[in-house]
DNA sequence: TGCGATCAAATCGCGCACGATTATATTGGG
DNA sequence: CCCAATATAATCGTGCGCGATTTGATCGCA
């Protein structure tokens, strides 16, 4: 048993937030030699993604699907399109928007990195079950707590 | 029902890894504030938690703990120890070592610092068994991340 | 119509993460 | 004992995240 006057807060494991930040260094760690053949960082990787589900969005609705605002999003994906995979455009009809398109090698290139996260996963070898259940886990923790962020701010 | 002749990508969500990713940045919107009113970023955060548990720690065995490297850790040490929370010293058995303890500042923040993952668990409004269960789930995954890169590592 | 309010993106500064390299100390084999 | 191999931190350059601010376009209303 633990003893009873041992003070000391927990293991950094026993917190949820640790564990997220953590299991997130880790996915970067794996991920990162196979972007790196892609010539992407994982965030670029996002991107890329996002667009090959719906392309032709501005930097705003990239951003609401990432939770990213301008601020990071601007420079990357300037550095998508000076690697020739995105083109970015001031919409005519509203100069305040800037909206962005996959090209023919942005395309080529979504489709190779669409496989790596199923890939990444086999690699682990976790059931499906496993996986499926700790993404409604985190989704419901993010859930709550942006919905705190959204009440107070 | 899902048309059948849909070949795009899923959403971003349906994938573990940006789950992790995006609950990371949530995670840390809500620390912000809290730790800015302590002059800490969240890895300052988690470096005085892990000397909280342990102090008197090499760069390396904190290192171990946040699985983090000096390349990281140094300059984030340095700036606790110019905020006046820690101390560094060469260790004499061994001047290849640095260890950092904490001052009598960085107790005191520690201690008010300790209660805040819990406190902002209980304003997420989720019961323990539910952030047990999503903390489980993680440990796991990050575990299978692990052993896949040390195989190959 | 004019003009302030609003909105989208961009810019700037700071602090991580991290690969690669360097500096310095310790260890171990001949 | 010496010197190569190893170990520990530190340093450097790049790309995020993000708060704060700026730039420039659009909207709304008097």
């Amino acid at each position: 048993m633990t003893a009873a006057k041992d003070q000391r807060p927990g293991r950094l494991d026993d917190f949820l937030c640790f564990m997220v930040y953590s299991t997130g260094l880790a996915f970067n760690r794996v991920y990162k030699p196979l972007l790196d053949r892609l010539g992407l960082t994982y965030s670029q990787f996002l991107v890329i993604m996002s667009l090959a589900q719906q392309d032709d969005q501005t930097v705003g609705s990239i951003g609401e699907g990432l939770f990213l605002e301008s601020n990071t999003l601007t420079p990357l994906i300037k550095r998508l399109e000076a690697a020739g995979f995105v083109t970015r455009h001031r919409d005519p009809d509203d100069e305040r928007v800037v909206r962005v398109c996959l090209t023919q090698a942005g395309r080529r290139l979504a489709e190779e990195a669409a496989c790596l996260p199923q890939k990444i996963l086999e690699a682990t070898g976790m059931s499906p079950d496993e996986v499926e259940a700790g993404r409604r886990s985190l989704a419901a923790v993010r859930e709550r707590l942006r919905a705190g962020a959204s009440e107070r701010g």
